[in-house]
DNA sequence: TTATATTATGAACGATCGTTCACATTATTG
DNA sequence: CAATAATGTGAACGATCGTTCATAATATAA
């Protein structure tokens, strides 16, 4: 993945797409023991299986969904659905072990490239925007039902959340040391900065109302960074 | 309710105890229909059922609740409780419609009462940040139960919402126009402050591991707003 | 006290759920 | 082609759910 893909959307959504092929192929290697069917056809149905879990759980919620809603929607039997997963729960912690590195693999490539830390914030900002815009649909699974997770995905998810909280907070720190930044508080800052992007992702249809494209929304939040950050106070 | 007790959220919360077994009163005598007992008994049994409801809700999700879940947590039988509800969905219902009303009052007694549209917004801010604090598991539970409400229910959740955007858009309107605050995007900004105020109720877990508390948590938006709605853009 | 009204109980019913597995179908190999 | 392997099917099972209601317990009135 290239930083200046961060430039366009649809390049950024080609490189993840590519990325996520990948991961689904290393998570149907690695869950051999459960899934009953060869490789080459896992791939052609257990993404289908993710998507419709998602769609339908988005709207109904995953615990109201049954899995003959799932066959339903995905138009396999019911015993078809059990050649890839070994119970419903299962089907959780795959979708969730599979984004989480989906989505630390893209933070991987990315990184901090600039050396001005307000390039590099907004680089973070811009690329959870993209990432989130992409995946919208399992953002908003992910954040709607972690009340349902077992322990095994709640220690998962919180590690996954404690890395990109500390993504924000190492950059604003640089930017404080280095005096580019007003002595804001971090927490604070990158809480409001989280809170920001979450709302992106659970309220879609407020910006879509308004017309609001993810590119003016980022704006409107770099607008509002360098304001608050480079203000005196 | 008067705007000096939002010096101090121990006066406002018995304000708010108060509103609320007012609330609780009106919510019966408007639903003797479906509640087969008398007022004395119902105002004794109803408060607890709604309080269970929601704690329980708040940890498996209020799908996930059985009503045997819910007659353990009361200490009331099933068929108990089926005289104060008449179906398992009528309990959301009610306790949207009640919580809604609460809420609504709150608001309609605190109005606008200063000049200085920056003080009218912080006092704004100030009320949904107590508000939420005090009912916390109710802010929560219908944040995230959201997903499972009926056509009725949604259609008073988003009456409620658009007046509180509403609240504060008029604000900052008001003091763009009067030149006080710079000429920002009214929906960006009322936007990010709500996003602000749900943080404070999605992840009480985050602010308490921080140890900050509801009113240095008020001051960091605060110290925003200001900064933000005054600088030059 | 007795009689009546109010309130509380929880076994029982039908529906739906997750899950299994004997079997059918299709694809691959020899 | 036949034989074998791989994949797909959906009726059936036990558990749990929301809901009802005949009955019991308690409070109130006479």
């Amino acid at each position: 993945m290239n930083i200046q893909s961060l430039e366009d959307l649809t390049d950024f959504k080609r490189d993840l797409e590519v990325l996520e092929e990948k991961q689904f192929l290393l998570l149907v290697e690695t869950n051999q023991d459960i899934i009953k069917v060869s490789t080459k056809t896992a791939l052609k149905n257990l993404p289908k299986i993710f998507d419709e879990a998602i769609k339908i759980g988005n709207t109904k919620g995953f615990n109201a969904t049954s899995l003959r809603d799932l066959s339903q929607a995905t138009d396999m039997s019911l015993g078809k659905i059990y050649t890839y997963i070994s119970a419903k729960d299962d089907l959780l912690l795959m979708l969730h072990s599979h984004y989480i590195k989906v989505i630390e693999d893209t933070f991987n490539q990315i990184g901090l490239p600039h050396k001005n830390p307000m390039d590099n914030l907004l680089l973070a900002v811009k690329a959870h925007l993209y990432l989130s815009q992409v995946f919208r649909p399992w953002f908003y699974f992910a954040f709607t039902e972690s009340k349902h997770l077992n322990k095994k995905i709640i220690a998962l998810a919180k590690e996954s959340e404690l890395k990109s909280d500390l993504y924000f907070r190492n950059i604003i720190q640089s930017g404080i040391q280095a005096k580019r930044f007003a002595a804001v508080d971090m927490n604070f800052t990158s809480s409001m900065i989280k809170a920001l992007l979450q709302d992106w992702y659970l309220k879609p249809w407020k910006y879509a109302e308004r017309n609001i494209d993810v590119d003016s929304y980022f704006k409107e939040i770099a607008n509002l960074l360098t304001i608050y950050l480079t203000a005196k106070h």
